[in-house]
DNA sequence: CAGCAGGGGGCGC
DNA sequence: CGCCCCCTGCTGA
């Protein structure tokens, strides 16, 4: 639909690195890589390899059927770092974190330039993009709360907090106390956790 | 809110 | 290319 590419020059792919030429012809995807459009391709063809045997479900990618798996083990490998919350999926965890208002004092984007943080992606990325515009990778900043916990570990990546389990005393508490560790605030990597994050 | 599935992207082998 | 991570939408209690 962006172009009329159907007379054959999409077949030519031209050597522009850093855009997204990969483009799907069926619907208009514009994929960063050719990995990315094969396996954008894969939605359009219905090819589903991985099938759960319990049930139904295909998954076009193994990583989506070993988590649909686990509703039928009851496994629940990932757990909040700060209540008792435990989830076969990161993808609770994350929307136990960041959506809900359950621990209101930790904030999982902050951003490097000013003391603004918050839980939402997209309101991160707004900060950055409105009152930073010098700026120039906001797209990639917002990325990555790194909220993925696993059984035993729950690390959050790009700051030097490690939360492991059964542990009274946070390591992100530093980040409240002692804020003298600027560090490498590179992303949206680094929590901050204000008041009492579990108490609430 | 919690649970679950869909889809894009990055990284290392 | 396999695996993992990240973000989002939908549904039901
Ligand atoms: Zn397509
Ligand atoms: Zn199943
Ligand atoms: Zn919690
Ligand atoms: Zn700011």
């Amino acid at each position: 639909m962006i172009c009329d590419l159907s007379a054959g020059a999409h077949l030519f792919f031209p050597p522009v690195p850093g855009e997204k030429s990969f483009l799907c012809d069926l619907c208009g995807f514009a994929g960063g890589t050719r990995h990315a459009l094969t396996k954008h391709r894969r939605q359009h063809t219905g090819e589903k390899p991985f099938k759960c045997q319990l049930c139904s479900f295909a998954s076009t990618t193994q990583s989506h059927l070993t988590r649909h798996r686990r509703v039928h083990t009851g496994e629940k490998p990932y757990h909040c770092p700060w209540c008792h919350y435990r989830s076969n999926c990161a993808e609770n965890i994350r929307k136990h974190i960041l959506h809900t208002g359950k621990h209101e004092g930790v904030k999982m984007y902050n951003c490097p330039k000013c003391e603004y943080g918050t839980n939402a992606p997209m309101d991160f990325r707004n900060h950055l993009k409105e009152l930073h515009p010098d700026l120039e990778n906001p797209d990639l900043a917002y990325l990555h709360a790194g909220i993925v916990s696993k059984s035993f570990e729950c690390r959050l990546k790009g700051q030097g907090a490690t939360f492991v389990k059964a542990e009274a005393t946070f390591a992100a508490e530093e980040g409240l106390a002692g804020p003298g560790s600027p560090g490498r605030s590179g992303g949206a990597g680094r929590a901050a956790v204000h008041h009492h994050p579990g108490l609430r």
